[in-house]
RNA sequence: GCCCCCAUCGUCUAGUGGCCUAGGACACCACCCUUUCAAGGUGGCGGCACGGGUUCGAAUCCCGUUGGGGGUGCCA
């Protein structure tokens, strides 16, 4: 078991926020350009253990993002709960080291001592009075004088006062480990050297350097990368942003294209290049080059980076990706036909049963739609000529079609932009769509002139 | 309140004292192409928060201000 391990600890919720995400890729790549380990630890609360969804959630989550559990870097998932025995026992070690010891003050005395303002709070109270273990009691680790010092790879020194920083909760009135120390006695238990997390955390982070030294171990290297935001600035919520990765995976994102976007917030090569396959991601991934300040989590470039990355799908490929995304009810070889023709035009795969759905139903007649492409001089005649010339077609191909609608339109010295509009309409109920000549082909003949007849019919009365 | 972190176009970023009249991407606008809509091509709009230093020279270094964010729990 050599080489650097980095920790990944999320806690189920019942979604994996799209941050931890991107601190999980950010361990990911580390672990894998540097031939370690991706240790995946799972924060279980009483609530999340009684959903073990949740966590197959995470597994599933980070499958998709590409840190596959059966890869050779990846290592767990452990559960936090199964080490409650250690963490207890670290903590009475500390007892005997003198290092914590027992503190009587209820919450309710802290807040009332607060609001006195002769002290920030809880102060010391019960530091020196030498007190026993007892029901109620909870255990304080005992701050020691001085200053430690975070050494950050992102950041570089960060110093705090250890003045400012109180005696803090080892273990609750009811017994349990707390979340700091938790952390420390797994890290340490699992053999982590790199810890690599949301800067959220960097405050704490001298508590549990402090936790490791009195443990008498020497602290991981860490990193605290910046936070994600959302438009104002406030680190991305659940209550009021569209968070999940799961929802985004749900509408059609290609895990690619989210994977690329996620490393670009907060990171670059130094270079132009944005898109680029996870392989070079991975090789030229370094902490030292992520950026201090929080990023903004944009949908649009999201989109764009999406739409780059179904462009960049072979043809095979894509129509694949379609078909997952479509009634099993649709006609797969019509689909194949008009394929080409979405893929530019996609942004998310949730898009694609909206724009075609009039190859595979009945047609939608959009109002606004027929008002302004019916109501023209030329619609019912030209129409009507286009009917017939189509009925006659030696050739159902989308080259004729348009030859023909081409012919039909020339009496009326029209452009073609602007006479496909009422077949269009009479054809898919809508003014814009997929290209129509390759539409109607893929439609047929005989469903095509029973729509224009029917449009035909609704226009002459 | 106290502590910590941060600050380049609207957004994501490049930039580590002269290559910067600050580069790219998304978004936006215009034009071209065109079978609507996209895609593609070309061009445009737009930024170093502010004030002091240091220096021959500052987006880059230092100090301060302002503004943001995070932490400070018997949450994780």
């Amino acid at each position: 078991m050599s080489g650097p391990r980095f920790r990944f600890a999320p806690s189920p919720t019942g979604f994996f926020h799209v941050g931890g995400a991107r601190t999980a890729l950010f361990n990911w790549a580390l672990a894998r350009r540097l031939g370690g380990r991706f240790v995946l630890r799972i924060e279980d609360t009483d609530e999340a253990r009684n959903r073990p969804e949740w966590t197959e959630g995470i597994i599933s989550a980070l499958e998709w993002l590409g840190i596959s559990s059966t890869d050779p870097t990846f290592e767990g998932p452990y559960l936090q709960s199964d080490n409650a025995a250690a963490h207890l026992e670290a903590a009475r070690s500390l007892v005997s080291s003198g290092q914590a010891y027992w503190c009587a003050m209820t919450p309710e005395e802290i807040a009332e001592r607060a609001t006195a303002e002769e002290t920030t709070g809880y102060g010391g109270w019960s530091r020196d009075l030498g007190l026993e273990e007892g029901p109620g009691r909870v255990l304080r680790f005992r701050v020691p004088e001085g200053e430690t010092m975070v050494i950050d790879s992102v950041r570089g020194e960060v110093v705090f006062d250890n003045s400012v920083i109180e005696d803090f909760v080892l273990v609750r009135g009811n017994g349990t480990p707390v979340f700091n120390l938790a952390n420390v006695v797994d890290d340490r238990l699992m053999g982590i050297t790199h810890v690599v997390r949301a800067e959220e955390h960097l405050s704490n982070t001298p508590k549990q350097q402090m936790l490791w030294e009195a443990l008498g171990h020497v602290p991981p290297a860490w990193g605290h990368v910046p936070v994600l935001v959302n438009e104002q600035r406030k680190k991305l919520s659940k209550r009021r942003d569209k968070v999940a990765l799961e929802q985004y995976r749900e509408e059609g994102y290609l895990a690619e294209a989210m994977v690329n976007y996620l490393m670009t917030l907060g990171w670059s090569a130094g270079d132009d290049i944005e898109i680029r396959p996870w392989s070079e991601i991975e090789s030229l991934f370094r902490l030292e080059g992520v950026n201090l300040s929080p990023a903004f989590f944009d949908v649009r470039k999201l989109g764009a980076f999406n739409g780059e990355y179904i462009r960049m799908m072979s043809p095979e490929e894509f129509t694949a990706e379609c078909e997952r995304w479509v009634p099993d009810s649709w006609d797969r070889d019509r689909l194949a036909i008009i394929a080409p023709h979405l893929q530019p035009r996609l942004v998310t795969f949730s898009d694609l049963e909206g724009t075609v759905d009039f190859l595979f139903g009945p047609v939608s007649m959009d109002q606004a739609s027929w008002d302004k492409a019916m109501t023209s001089e030329f619609a019912p005649s030209l129409l009507v000529a286009t009917r017939t010339a189509y009925a006659d077609l030696p050739e159902w191909s989308a080259e004729a079609l348009k030859q023909a609608l081409e012919s039909e339109m020339e009496p009326f010295e029209l452009k073609l932009g602007k006479a496909q509009a009422p077949v269009r309409v009479a054809v898919t109920g809508r003014t814009v769509g997929p290209p129509l000549f390759e539409s109607l082909e893929a439609l047929g003949r005989d469903e095509s002139l029973a729509r224009i007849d029917s449009a035909i019919t609704r226009l002459l009365g």
